[in-house]
DNA sequence: CCGCATCCCTGAGGATACTG
DNA sequence: CAGTATCCTCAGGGATGCGG
């Protein structure tokens, strides 16, 4: 069965648009990818360090998140052939080319929820 | 009980920059969300009116939608009193700042899939 | 160390039917 | 017209255990 990398939420092709949103949206949605994305970002690790770091996650999570991000080019996979096999992951230049949008995305989040938060303490709604 | 506005996917409080991303990623992820803000963009239209335009989507589901948009102060409902009730939805000012979010990604999301493309039918791949 | 296989559970989302 | 209620399905994701 092959893998999917570009999702196929929009039935009708209304909309190239929102075909093209829901491409985006499909690879960052993943509950650890932008986490993973994050820890790769000072540099490469192996699968153990990104385990450690991003912490809760378990080991067949990971697995698969890295293989998606890897299947869309944003990492990059490299087997050592160390005593006990390591693996080295690390982002690739095409990766970095999603870092604004989510810092835009960050950005907007952090207001968002400033905004909310202030709007419940006005209400005293909680 | 009440209803969840800010997402809570990040457990321990690592990385605000991440749970900011997330409450983006919450608001934007439903399955119509976007396709909903983008038929409300060029102005205000009624509950049926949009069930006929996203076609496809049921009203359960339209209506679960909107309340969270409108929740999150990204659109606003006003009720007309004609004979049968009718009500109308539209964009917020504030529910259009996220639209240079939504055309960022969709643009990322285009020349990724072209990329996808290229690269499958170079390798012929399939 | 790096995963894959297996089982299980939860919640998003669809279908249908019903009210004011 | 504008929803709400109910039931059902299915894929995302967690826990655990095994193999190279």
């Amino acid at each position: 069965m092959r893998k999917k990398i570009i999702g196929e939420k929009i039935p009708t092709d209304c909309k190239q648009h929102l075909k093209a949103f829901n491409d985006t949206l499909d690879i960052l949605n993943g509950k650890w990818i932008v986490m993973i994305i994050g820890c790769l970002a000072p540099g490469k690790k192996q699968f153990m360090e990104l385990q450690r770091v991003v912490e809760g996650i378990g080991s067949k999570m990971l697995s698969k998140e890295l293989q998606e991000l890897e299947l869309n080019g944003l990492i990059k996979r490299s087997v050592q052939d160390t005593k006990p096999i390591t693996v080295e992951y690390e982002l690739t230049a095409y990766g970095r080319t999603l870092k604004p949008i989510i810092d835009e995305m960050a950005s907007w989040g952090k207001q968002h929820r400033e905004r909310v938060i202030k709007e419940m303490t006005e209400k005293n709604d909680f």
